[in-house]
DNA sequence: CTTTGTATAATTGTATACAGTTATTTTGCC
DNA sequence: GGCAAAATAACTGTATACAATTATACAAAG
């Protein structure tokens, strides 16, 4: 593909690098897929340079494996990684509401008000999908005002693994929004407080929160050896 | 460089990026400074294809940085980053801490006393270099038996960016140590204990004692804008 | 002297050929 | 038929050539 073919400079390897990761986080990549640079190269009509490029990127990532023969396939799924991820990010959604709980202007706070008014209303008129949506702004609005980026890049990382989980239908709505109701509300109020320590432990317990429900659906799921 | 140079089979990628990375920690590459492909290739005497993956990785870790015109360069020092990678690590360490305290045999437990031993004997013969060695093991032990993975690879991603701040000189022995006296023994006796909560809260302490003065430090060094 | 445009050089991005390795199939033997 | 060895195919690793982009040097105009 020349680089022409698009106007803006975007180069190859990134806009191959999005569409690879989409395609494992929607299982359109299934776990354990094995992945062959050449046929790859050519279903997305790009070289192997740049393919490999990306597909370096996503080993790193961890949504690809290398297996001891060289070669590449879907990372698994496993309880134990997913479990893994969610204590990270609990810690890490936990100093990233610290953070903002330090720098939260007042603009700030009126906005993170509205947000978690609209969850509310979701939840109320039983519209799931506006709730999760909302839910994730809530999230990233923290990051946003942390300042943090360093862990804002990490917690990205992180919910790349966590949303294929999702997508594969490992983790259930429900699970997801059982507890939450009024967590939102109460992680906000000791933000607007300008507490810290309550802050980042509230954010902290409201990911664990969803957790060991779905710990439990992923391995009993298919996509686990069931010895 | 043909590949059949080293008898065991690794790729010259990996080769070549655990010798960049050294330059870049060690401070041969110094922060800010411009890498360009083709002068380090003939430097380490291999074409640009595996030197290229292995700059993509070191970016992808960020000891590397691309500027808006293509460009590398090695990362930048900035005490806001730093701070950033000490409050993460504190979480991370805190939790291994914890999955250890889960998870320690009686042996560990063994093993890491008499790490613990070695750590108070250095420092009663005021031999900073085993001081520091030592305190380096009873940390790695710990991601040993935690058996987290994740974390594991993560605090050795923040790692190499903390061992770079301290070769270039930007975190100081004592203020590494200089608290520390007795921290090892008292995070040990909780994992003993089998206490998750108290091994989290004091290996995340631990961290975060070394950090205030590091922060000043380097905020006053010669490799940061000095506004 | 500065500025602007143009030519040149330096550098990165991409494609491709070939070498080396690993997996698969075929062949010959018992 | 079953097995081992050899041949073949599939795949990844590396080198290199060329294209595209960005930086630099230089000259002419104001």
């Amino acid at each position: 593909m020349s680089s022409g073919d698009r106007n803006v400079r975007v180069v190859t390897k990134d806009f191959v690098y999005e569409q690879i990761k989409q395609k494992i986080i929607t299982g359109s990549l299934q776990p354990n897929e094995n992945v062959v640079e050449e046929s790859l190269a050519k279903e997305l009509d790009v070289s192997r340079t740049p393919l490999r490029g990306a597909l370096q990127q996503l080993e790193h990532e961890e949504l690809l494996v290398r297996k001891q023969n060289g070669r590449l396939k879907v990372a698994p799924i496993s309880a134990t990684e997913a479990k893994e991820i969610f204590m990270i990010r609990s810690r890490l959604e936990g100093l990233v509401a610290r953070d903002a709980a330090e720098r939260a202007t007042k603009k700030d706070i009126t906005y993170l008000k509205h947000i978690t008014k609209m969850i509310e209303d979701a939840e109320v008129q039983g519209i799931q999908e506006d709730q999760v949506y909302f839910g994730m702004k809530f999230h990233t609005y923290l990051y946003e005002i942390s300042g943090n980026k360093t862990a804002t890049k990490l917690l990205n990382l992180l919910n790349d693994h966590i949303n294929r989980y999702r997508r594969l239908g490992l983790i259930n709505r429900a699970e997801q929004l059982d507890k939450n109701k009024d967590d939102h509300a109460l992680i906000l109020d000791y933000i607007e407080k300008g507490d810290l320590e309550k802050a980042e432990l509230f954010a902290q317990d409201h990911v664990n929160s969803s957790m060991e429900a779905a710990i439990e659906r992923i391995k009993n799921s298919q996509f686990v050896k069931q010895n």
